[in-house]
DNA sequence: GTTGTTAAATTAACAACGTTAAGTTAAAGT
DNA sequence: ACTTTAACTTAACGTTGTTAATTTAACAAC
């Protein structure tokens, strides 16, 4: 039974229902568990139907992770209010790090997995925007604390900067994610190791309070 | 054709003929390019007499992961001969880093994917081995620096400072891995990064240099 | 109001995958 | 010589992503 002529609205419905059944499903049972029959059968549609709105598994996991991306910026929108620089990028490594313990799925996903490279024109993310770019978020913040002067003089690059902090805390975060259970190591507290490195960071990058 | 009765060694050898097939196949192809069938078809056997020696993918992933740490373990072995223990501490991340990008797919495997938590009896591996144990050659060199007082006073817990360390190298190496390919963000060179890395990781452990 | 045309959805089917069951072969033990 | 058994293969099952073919229903034109 299909009743036809749907509008563009309606279409988009169901797109973002497909991502979103997708989306449960990943969050409830991890990666393995999307499987493209399984989805269709949350939304009461057959599997083959799923491909009237998007290519192949592949796109549609890159939907999901746009709608990811774009949750972590709305995640971290209310720490930009945040006056103080510092505060900020402090107050913004750690938000960024809650939202990837708090969905490790999800962080997978986006941050661990290897992805065609996409092009930014069928993203449907608007870069560079503080509401939708989380990236740029932090890229700013850490150049208003350069612009203070804040950085230790040998360091010139903020970007440089900025893509370093990043890797810090998702090392912590992306080791926790797949090691949290690895008995090999004697694991230390998770919020301890995220605080240390926060802690070294800052000692590395900053110039001493005087 | 079955010649049968296989000592003890033959069948050892056959297993890690298997291995090794499918690590070829890995470094060459990808993850994805990993099945059984493809596996048995290079060492000419038939895919299920690969379950003869691996109980299931699952487990025949984790036999390659083991060889991988002692390959890890064995690149970094001979960095432990440098005499003076902060050289040695930052050659060990350098070390560590080099394999990580020299071998991305199996760096991937190792540390970027989830793995049922594996015991430490059937690994075939020896724990707090130098020569099989990464993880505790540089647990050992950060205590080395640790007891020569090298860190800052507010850092008692040297195990936490190797860990911090391991993320912060990771950090960087995994997003290299991952997103080396995005032009969402306009990388910075990945030795410029890794080293930036230490930089901050150092200044910020270490005492000033008096 | 019948006739096309077309969008939306479905069912059927394919090739490939991991894995299991059943069968085959050749050497070793008695 | 006969049985047992290890080593291996072929057949087959269920599931996966995906494509082809088909059906259904709404609209447009005459």
């Amino acid at each position: 039974m299909p009743p036809k002529v749907k509008t563009e609205v309606e279409r988009q419905q169901l797109r973002t229902l497909i991502i979103d059944a997708a989306r449960e499903l990943f969050v409830a049972h991890g990666v393995e568990a999307v499987t493209m029959r399984e989805i269709a059968k949350r939304i009461g549609y057959s599997a083959t139907s799923i491909y009237l709105h998007f290519a192949d598994k592949e796109s549609l996991m890159r939907a999901i992770c746009d709608t990811d991306f774009l949750a972590l910026a709305t995640a971290l929108k209310n720490i930009l209010e945040i006056p103080d620089p510092v505060d900020r990028m402090h107050a913004l490594a750690e938000g960024y790090a809650r939202f990837a313990l708090a969905y490790p799925n999800h962080y997978r996903l986006m941050f661990m997995t290897p992805h065609q490279p996409r092009h930014p024109e069928d993203s449907s993310l608007q870069q560079n925007n503080p509401e939708q770019d989380a990236y740029f978020q932090l890229k700013t913040v850490v150049n208003e604390v350069f612009v203070l002067g804040k950085f230790k003089p040998e360091f010139t690059d903020s970007e440089l900067i900025a893509q370093t902090i990043w890797a810090g805390v998702h090392g912590v975060c992306s080791l926790e994610i797949v090691m949290a259970q690895d008995s090999w190591v004697s694991w230390r507290d998770i919020s301890t190791r995220l605080q240390t490195m926060q802690t070294v960071m800052v000692s590395g990058f900053m110039r001493e309070v005087t």
